[in-house]
DNA sequence: TTCCCGTGACGACAACTGTAGTCACGAAGA
DNA sequence: TCTTCGTGACTACAGTTGTCGTCACGGGAA
């Protein structure tokens, strides 16, 4: 059930998961239009999201709204999870190694690892 | 000069990495056979890769040695980063929601990732 | 010398992705 | 009613990736 996700379709989609339900002209305008992308790319890359899962729409006062069945956060989190199956076949070492090299790591990011750090460790050493 | 790497090739590629320099053949036998691939797909994956300079090869005794030019804790490291940047657009909060859910981390990248938290922790604190 | 085999170089093809033009339709104006 | 405009559905096309088949070559084995 697991259909790929392009790069730029992945942008799509975070954008309709981020920016509730929006019509195809809205994405275009907004989205779309700040990208450079033509309205008719926005809307083949929804159409392709929506056929492969990713996006439902809903005809609203004659237009349909698109939506993302699942908050944006948990999509991120499963794209993360894919991608350390898929490329790093679940090592996490290299993101380790890629972290200690990063420059522009933002304190709420940092903060947020050691939380999730220690939360490992305590359930680790409880379990 | 970031030419794009699949699925699949940075599989083999990882697998040359790792696996110091061999020719296509032996890597045709060892991982290409353990994955179902036939021989001349593996010669293509690891031409194209070398067309991509991730790759380069030497001719030994009449046949060519390919060897990454980059040791794999690196290549695997940008791997991260390209996709960090790419796909999350450089944040790292959707990784640090994956980590909470992951269900099987091991200890040693558990370790290492708390060594690398803490190390990025002082050197804020510092800089 | 012949024949077989590993090796390399090419060519091919389908799926997926990125990007867009175009056509038809219905509502809203002119 | 005629025109315009947002919207959707289709079609298209090039580039990338995944997978191979095949052909020609050079070195040994027979």
């Amino acid at each position: 059930m697991k259909k790929p996700v392009g790069e730029q379709e992945l942008l799509v989609l975070r954008y309709v998961a981020e920016h509730g339900p929006a019509t195809v002209g809205e994405v275009a305008e907004r989205f779309g239009e700040a990208q450079g992308l033509a309205r008719s790319t926005i809307l083949t890359v929804m159409e392709r999201l929506r056929l492969k899962g990713y996006l439902t729409r809903r005809k609203v006062e004659g237009v349909f709204q698109y939506a993302s069945p699942v908050p944006a956060s948990e999509l991120l989190r499963d794209v993360v999870g894919d991608f350390v199956q898929r490329s790093l076949s679940g090592s996490l070492s290299p993101f380790a190694a890629y972290l200690s090299e990063a420059k522009d790591v933002s304190d709420e990011d940092l903060a947020q690892l050691q939380d999730v750090v220690a939360r490992l460790r305590s359930k680790k050493r409880k379990g």
